[in-house]
RNA sequence: GGGCUCGUAGUCUAGUGGUUAUGAUACCGCCCUUACAAGGCGGUGGUCACCGGUUCAAAUCCGGUCGGGCCCA
């Protein structure tokens, strides 16, 4: 009886122990690059990871058998602010009852901590990755190639700070880039308010003081003679203009809105098409307009409007609305528009350079590069990098408070902390030792986005670009477009010949999983259940790119086919009664047949797994391997062993088969595959993942083909007149007669009784296959 | 609102112009067959979402409708 569990437990020692897929950059072979999605040490292991995962190693995996050298590196993201709330949580400290040197210390102890076990659940699905020497985004590695890369950017003057709008969460304390919003729709008041003759409608009334002018659409019958007129503000008394843009809903409120600097991104939008004047009344999350509001929050200074302009009339209905906005995607708070000073990467004016980018790169599957193109092609804003967190890649960077200039740090310092650096410095422009270090740290981003670098450098490559990046369809506009941008800023090269995007993971129902919803499984638990072999067949039951939904059925047959792959092995070595197999030639048409079988099947699978089409790559085995080979082959040689003169070469041939089936199997079932192929070579010390993927083989393909599959044919007819009989098919029969092709019949008659006990056969000559009783 | 994508037996799924639509799972019947009952053999079950078009021929191509999903406004 096969124990799965403590098979894999065996096999995953061994792997380890053994340094098997320990990354050696010494040997002969050309190398396989691999750019793997480094996973956040702030969360855990999800059914998404044991999902995607996989689908990389099967590449991994199949690459290696098949000759290359695979560089297939494992890395931690533990960068920034997923890092600081799971600190903060996991310790209790927080920026305010802590100073900047110990937050930071404690942000890197606890991300060790837990990356000392967290590879363990990638580990334990069979990833071939080299765990032993893994990168993490927040060591001195990272942080000063990070610094370095940006650095570049400022040469190239790519990186640029300025004083600009800027999106910014109120909760999180922090500018954030457009990569990071997310859609939510909310309830909230829309208050119609008379604007001394227009009225408006507004969902933030507490921006009033902010209103730089009203806009109307042109269309709008209603108000069209009031456009270029001005109008006085309520409560302010100051006056601005009506303004038409196409851009206004007519049908939203009254028509007519106020745009404030700034209420939200369409403000932003119509402020910068039309130039409009600036008063900013919100600065660091509080409202401040020095004479109703002075100091309050957004909510508090909502309020106190509302009562005023209650008090004075101005107010005509407030409409409870469901309303779109746009909120951090972290913590859900919808987000501000300020006004600061932030890092900007410029990329608008590049658009046309990065799309062609992406035309360069092959996109499995390749609709997967539109959703990249839409994106580059609607992109607003330069890419606002700074954050005004703690726990990240601090800028190199410090600014003269005599001449303004700013003063990078010399390469050979890196990487640097200018919060906490020391070192006396002089500006190099003005020589004023007045110098202000920049407190910001980078977006996460501005680090992932430099993935393939942090690996290549790592192990001291000098290639630019990697083989193939595999991420979620969900990151394109962020992983794969930063990774793309920094890539073409840097080097001028595309950064992965290949990018495979994979799908996500749904419950049997198809709903998505999530934590309040209560269906989240645990990768631990189907691996106990079913084993880590039956989680990865599950996971090759799909097509790049495609979603999937968590199917028991799927588990119950990868674990049936483990269960399988030992029981036909099983039943080989009982055939064999401790005879050892010899090569022979081939003469017996069974294992001609069964050869011919196996060369097509290396030849599908051969051409799937090039196409990255696991599915289609294990069908086509499956098929193979349950029906041909195990339902037919198998049962048809218990015969033919027994025959002197064809037990050699049986024994032989079935072997090889069987080892065929192991090899391109193992990519998918790492473990069973492993297992038996150590069962057949007992002393062998190496591993199945390095030997040489079947090829076809033109030579090993028989025309007896055909004649067998008309054989298998009339089999089946006659398993079908056994069933319907209700007898056994071991059950002798004493009469049939069998029409068909007499010629093939007679030639292979041997097959027919013996496997089906057929006493005395009549065998008739007829276009049409029958069998009678 | 825009882009991408999907809609095939109870459930899941294969199938991008050509016999009778693939397979899994569930269900029913038979068989403990000298590897495997988590098995084998057989069977029930489908107006291929809907409408229209192209074609000798459409699950497949085109247009539209409806419904799901993801991304973006």
């Amino acid at each position: 009886m096969l124990d799965i569990k403590s098979m894999e437990d065996k096999w995953k020692d061994y792997w380890l122990k053994n340094n098997i897929f320990k990354f050696k950059n010494n040997e002969n072979k050309k190398i396989f690059t691999i750019d793997t999605p480094p996973p956040t040490v702030s969360g855990k292991m999800h059914v998404g990871h044991a999902y995607s995962y996989p689908q990389q190693d099967f590449i991994a995996r199949y690459k290696r058998m098949k000759g290359y050298n695979i560089f297939y590196p494992w890395g931690f993201d533990d960068n920034g602010l997923p890092t600081e709330r799971f600190v903060e949580k996991e310790r209790n400290v927080t920026i305010d009852n802590t100073d900047l040197a110990t937050y930071i210390k404690i942000c890197r102890e606890v991300s060790k901590e837990s990356e000392k076990d967290l590879y363990k659940a990638w580990y334990d699905t069979g990833l071939s990755a080299d765990f032993t020497d893994y990168i993490d985004t927040s060591s001195d590695f990272s942080i000063k190639l990070s610094q370095e890369l940006f650095l570049d950017l400022v040469n190239k003057k790519r990186a640029y700070r300025s004083e600009a709008p800027y999106i910014t969460c109120p909760t999180c304390r922090t500018a954030i880039s457009q990569i990071e919003m997310k859609d939510a729709i909310i309830n909230t008041d829309l208050v119609y308010i008379n604007f001394n003759g227009i009225d408006i409608a507004t969902t933030r009334p507490e921006m009033l003081g902010s209103c730089v002018a009203l806009f109307v659409n042109p269309d709008d019958d209603r108000y069209k003679n009031l456009i270029n007129k001005t109008v006085k503000i309520p409560l302010y008394d100051y006056e601005v203009k009506i303004m038409a843009d196409d851009s206004i809903d007519k049908n939203f409120g009254t028509g007519a809105e106020m745009l404030c600097t700034f209420g939200d991104q369409n403000d932003l939008e119509l402020w910068r098409k039309y130039k409009l004047d600036s008063r900013i009344i919100l600065k660091n999350n509080r409202i401040n307009d020095d004479k109703f509001i002075i100091n309050l929050s957004v909510k508090d200074a909502r309020k106190k409007i509302i009562d005023k302009l209650k008090e004075n009339n101005y107010v005509i209905k407030i409409e409870k609305i469901k309303h779109n906005v746009n909120t951090h995607e972290r913590c859900g708070t919808p987000i501000e528009i300020g006004i600061s000073k932030q890092w900007y990467i410029k990329d608008l004016d590049i658009k046309n350079e990065l799309i062609n980018f992406g035309d360069k790169i092959e996109w499995i599957p390749d609709y997967m590069k539109t959703r990249y193109t839409n994106w580059v092609n609607g992109l607003k804003w330069d890419w606002c990098i700074s954050r005004q967190r703690y726990f990240g890649v601090p800028f190199p960077v410090w600014y003269c408070n005599k001449c303004g200039s700013i003063i990078p740090a010399n390469d050979d310092e890196l990487p640097v902390d200018p919060r906490l650096d020391k070192k006396h410095r002089i500006c190099s422009k003005c020589g004023s030792d007045d110098l202000l270090p920049e407190t910001d740290v980078m977006d996460t981003w501005a680090t992932s986005s430099i993935s393939p670098t942090l690996y290549l450098k790592h192990k001291n490559f000098d290639v630019k670009t990697m083989d193939v990046r595999f991420q979620g369809h969900d990151i394109i506009t962020s992983w794969a477009f930063t990774t793309i941008l920094r890539s073409y800023l840097h080097y001028n090269e595309i950064p992965w010949e290949k990018i495979a995007i994979s799908g996500n993971v749904y419950d049997p129902f198809g709903q998505k999983m999530s934590k309040s919803k209560g269906n989240i499984v645990e990768p631990k638990g189907i691996i106990n259940t079913y084993g880590a072999d039956a989680l990865r067949f599950w996971a090759s039951t799909t097509l790049p790119g495609e979603n999937i939904k968590l199917r028991e059925q799927d588990l119950i047959r990868g674990k049936k086919t483990v269960i399988k792959l030992y029981n036909s092995f099983n039943l080989l070595k009982i055939l064999y009664n401790n005879e050892k197999p010899e090569k022979t030639d081939i003469k017996f048409a069974i294992n001609k047949w069964i050869l011919t079988k196996m060369e097509k099947t290396v030849k599908d699978v051969t051409s799937y797994m090039d196409k990255y089409e696991i599915m289609k790559a294990r069908n086509t085995l499956d098929k193979f391997f349950w029906d041909t080979y195990c339902d037919n082959y198998l049962e048809i040689i218990k015969n033919e062993m027994q025959k002197s003169d064809r037990r050699k070469e049986t024994i032989y041939t079935s072997l090889n088969v069987m080892e065929n089936i192991l090899k391109m199997y193992s990519p998918v079932m790492p473990f069973i595959t492993e297992e038996l192929y150590h069962e057949i070579y007992n002393d062998f010390n190496g591993s199945i993942s390095f030997e040489k993927y079947p090829e076809y083989d033109n030579n090993l393909v028989f025309e007896e083909e055909t004649d067998i599959d008309y054989i298998i044919n009339i089999i089946d007819k006659i398993r079908n007149i056994k069933s319907n009989m209700k007898v056994s098919m071991a059950q002798p029969l004493e009469n049939l007669t069998v029409s068909g092709n007499s010629k093939i019949i007679e030639k292979y008659s041997y097959i027919l009784s013996d496997l089906m006990h057929i006493k005395n056969m009549d065998i008739k000559n007829s276009d049409e296959i029958s069998v009678k009783n």
